[in-house]
DNA sequence: ATAAAAGTATCGGACGTCCAATATGTTATC
DNA sequence: GATAACATATTGGACGTCCGATACTTTTAT
C-alpha cells in the first residue's frame, strides 16, 4: 500500500517493487488475493490496460496507508532512529 | 532482542517493554517459547534471581539483533523516512 | 504455616501467511 | 493463426504465530 502512495502499478510491478525490497518476489498466490482484499476494503481502485490491471490507491486507501505506518513508526521507530545512530557513528569513526 | 541491548531483563519485563511498543502484553504462552528458542539458538543467556530469570544478550545475540536490524531497516528504512518528512512537514505547516 | 501473588513454563488449537501448482485470459511474434 | 510470453487468478496445503488454559515454582504477606 505505501508503495501505491506514490504511483499506479500493476501486479507485477508491485511484486517488483517487494523484490528491491525485501529480496524475495511474493508469490502471485500471495499477491493477488491480498491486492484484491485490499480493492475489496475500498482502499484501491483498478483499471485494465491492456493485460494490465492497474492498482490506484483511493482516498480510503492513502488514509488507511498512513494509519498503518503511523501504528508501524510508533512501534518500531525507536529501534530505526537507534540503529540509524549507530550506523552514523561507525561511518564518523572510520573518517 | 533489540530491547535486550539496552539492559539485561526479565520475562515480565519483555512483556511489558512490548506492551508499550505495540500496546497489547504478548501472551505468556508467546513470550517464554520465543525467550526459551533464543536462548537455543545462543542469542541469549539466562541466570536466575530469586523468582526471576534474567536474560541478556550475549556477544552472538548482538551481532544478531543487529544483523536482523540491518534486514529490517532495509526493507523498511525508505517508509521510515517518508512518513517522518510528511510529519515534518504538517508540524511545520501548523506553526 | 498457609494463602496469595509473582514469575516461569507447556500444551492445544485457532488463525494467518505464504508458496507451489495450476488455470485462464491477453498481447506479441513468427 | 499458432505459439510463446506476459499477466492475472484460484486452490490446496505446509508452516508459523499467537493466544487461552493450565500448571508449577518461588517469594511475600498474614
Amino acid at each position: 500500500m505505501w508503495m501505491l502512495r506514490k504511483r499506479d502499478m500493476y501486479g507485477q510491478e508491485v511484486a517488483e517493487e517487494l523484490e528491491r525490497m525485501r529480496g524475495t518476489k511474493p508469490n502471485s498466490g500471495t499477491l493477488y488475493p491480498a491486492l484484491k482484499e485490499l480493492e475489496k476494503q475500498g482502499m484501491v481502485e483498478t483499471r485494465k490496460e491492456g493485460r494490465r490491471k492497474i492498482y490506484k490507491l483511493t482516498e480510503t486507501g492513502h488514509a488507511g496507508a498512513m494509519e498503518a505506518c503511523e501504528y508501524f513508526c510508533a512501534m518500531y521507530g525507536d529501534m530505526f532512529r537507534e540503529f540509524n545512530e549507530i550506523k552514523a557513528g561507525q561511518s564518523a569513526a572510520v573518517s
